[in-house]
DNA sequence: TTTATTTAAGACAATATTATCCGAAATTAA
DNA sequence: TTAATTTCGGATAATATTGTCTTAAATAAA
């Protein structure tokens, strides 16, 4: 469904921050071994994130990454995969067509559209805070 | 959502079931052509799909790709993205966690279930020959 | 039987995605 | 100021996906 890159993003931000609830700021090492992720390759991924202002980043010793508790609860998944994958998942034809409308859609354009507001709507309402959320209370996991 | 495979996949059997509901057989050619697909990609995915017999196939002059009135009735949409893609649209998890299920979920695990369940229920629930229909019935487009 | 036409299969190539590595820049603390 | 620690940026590499090409096998028709 999300390429490797947005389930990475999206794990990283989780871990981060639930260390941001609790005051702590992590650096990407801590990250990779907490959210059982490649570390180079999350630390590419926060890169972009970290432009796109969706976490923030500190160099030196004593730096790393943390999420404000008022970003945490603003920021929408829908907009961590938009900044990773793009609206390819928001607006792409399941066919694949190079454009796909009601006024000329592909044989799934109308069923498909349904499912696709349904994950868009879970995508937006949902947040950052609410992931991290369910870690800290135990009711999910983000490694196995 | 689905790979390039296919999609291509899903228009190649489309068109191949309007050819033959009026008793045509296409080459792959034709199935290129008119569905605006690669040629030989396509007949490398059409290969597994004969394999999967969800399509049939002959050789020599005269021969080409076909789909009889109750297969196409028969097969879902479902089938076909399974023979190409595996159950991972089906199966996998949102976060990409080896495992995730009721009792270790990933955060968004219960949401997701949900939206995949609307997925799942829609390529379940549609057939080959709903496809083709809609492009008979000029309700639909398969190429732009 | 021979020829033309079609799919089948496997090698090969291009591109995209995923992943690593290394040096530079920033920053803290000694 | 110096040393240590951390992110940043770009080059590079590995793998997966997408795509092509060529030869073989099958088959219909002349």
């Amino acid at each position: 469904m999300f390429s490797k890159s947005c389930e990475y993003g999206i794990r990283a931000l989780t871990y981060i921050a639930t260390e941001s609830l609790e005051g702590k700021r992590v650096k990407i090492s801590d990250v990779a071994e907490n959210a059982d992720l490649p570390e180079a390759f999350t630390a590419k991924i926060l890169g972009t994130l970290t432009k796109q202002n969706i976490v923030r980043s500190l160099k030196g010793p004593t730096g790393g990454f943390e999420i404000p508790l008022d970003k945490m609860k603003q920021v929408k998944i829908s907009e961590i995969v938009f900044a990773i994958d793009g609206d390819s998942i928001y607006n792409g034809c399941a066919l694949g067509l190079s454009e796909c409308n009601p006024d000329a859609p592909c044989p799934m354009h109308d069923q498909f559209i349904k499912v696709r507001g349904n994950l868009k709507t879970m995508l937006t309402t949902t947040t950052i805070f609410d992931l991290a959320t369910k870690i800290k209370t135990g009711k999910s996991i983000l490694v196995r």
